[in-house]
DNA sequence: TGTACATCAGTGAACGCGCGTTCACTGATGTAC
DNA sequence: TGTACATCAGTGAACGCGCGTTCACTGATGTAC
């Protein structure tokens, strides 16, 4: 065994690398603790003392609870991003792109339980910085979405307008999907349900969107 | 001018009559306070404050916060099957049906947009207890929808459960619109967007419930 | 109609508690020479 | 490599404040006779 090595397992990380560590902790103990109520019922002290930290440490780390709130927003949109690229990587042809996506979608619901409900929550909740921060990001990742219809076939001659409402539907009904998956979370059975409803919905609004416009 | 006349200026009310007005009160002032948080972060002293009577008062009328909040539940409620009725009252044609309902929508958003945002808030972020009781409201609101939707022409043959899969993805595209044209209260050409929108979503999902199904 | 008693909506003092924020601090880690 | 100094994550005491809840109360309204 060589010094430097030892000195590794003695001093592990940098003054930097523990610093990373406390505010991971309290971003986690934060998205712990308001569950079941709200960013804007969570108190200072309480993650303090969920994280092991003196309640003035908190300051080392974020202004506020809001300024945390912020970071836990970006955050969980990242956890989206990837869910958006998980769909493109399977490259699914048409009859298959519902169900890819709602699996994708119920496999990153399971995964990012919290950021989910996080996010669910506090679009409506959440204080007002918290709140406009979600709905941009969400406008963002609608945009996203209307992008990656425009490649579908049938879509081509559609305007932007329209795809930002067809993909505005897609969203809320994902959305809602998401929601109801995070409630049933301990009840396969349920899920099952809400999955194929979920199927049946997307289908439903698929074709009626391609017929609808066809019409014009 | 009579004595009982008289009487009636000098003790307009009740001492059962008085204790209803301070409930409602109560009731108001919460709705107001806790816009644009959410239930769980409103005190009881706050509330107390708002209607100016001292905070054991509040004790006469209820027994914690969450009581007062299954109250409001139970408001908002009435306000939601009143917009049911209206839609109903208009007895719409098949082509006509989604443009009434969508300005009945609209109408009541206004009319009750504190009652709307607050079930919107607290279904995710409100107390346990309070949130059981929105799920299970919204429940009975998409099983009235669902039989209402069993009259149309064309879902005769439908079995329950596909009705009820239509009517939640009404539901969800309706509230996402009455959320959204809360958000937008102060912008009439956004809401003329949203509307129009909204028509066409809904255009998109009774072509595509109604086709899809013939196609079974 | 008048009196005696019961009810009960709202009062006000008091309690212990958790809150966010201030401030001066400690001592390990990092850096310049 | 060794030393002297700077940085800064986390400490701990203290503050004034709003919180929910208890309790004994007041006095107007309602009721029984």
């Amino acid at each position: 065994m060589v010094a430097t090595d030892e000195e590794a397992v003695a001093r592990p990380e940098s003054r930097a690398e523990r610093k990373e560590q406390t505010r991971r902790a309290i971003l986690d103990a934060a998205l712990r603790l308001c569950e079941g109520s709200s960013l804007v019922a969570l108190s200072l002290r309480q993650v303090a003392k969920e994280v092991g930290i003196v309640p003035t440490g908190f300051y080392r780390h974020f202004e506020s609870i809001e300024d945390l709130g912020l970071a836990l927003v970006d955050e969980s949109f990242v956890s989206l991003r990837e869910m958006l690229l998980d769909v493109r990587v399977h490259d699914p042809a048409y009859d298959d792109l519902i169900d890819s996506s709602i699996d994708v979608l119920v496999e990153h619901v399971h995964a990012q339980q919290a950021h989910f409900a996080f996010i669910a929550r506090e679009r409506e909740a959440g204080p007002p910085a918290v709140r406009e921060a979600i709905a941009r990001s969400i406008e963002l990742f609608e945009r996203e979405l209307a992008s990656d219809l425009q490649r579908l076939p049938g879509t081509d001659a559609w305007t932007t307008e329209d795809l930002r409402i067809l993909s505005n539907l897609f969203v809320t009904a994902l959305v809602a999907t998401a929601v109801a998956v995070l409630h049933a979370s301990d009840d396969p059975e349920e899920e099952k349900r809400l999955v194929e409803s979920a199927r049946t919905q997307l289908r439903m609004v698929l074709v009626g969107a391609l017929s609808w416009r066809s019409d014009r």
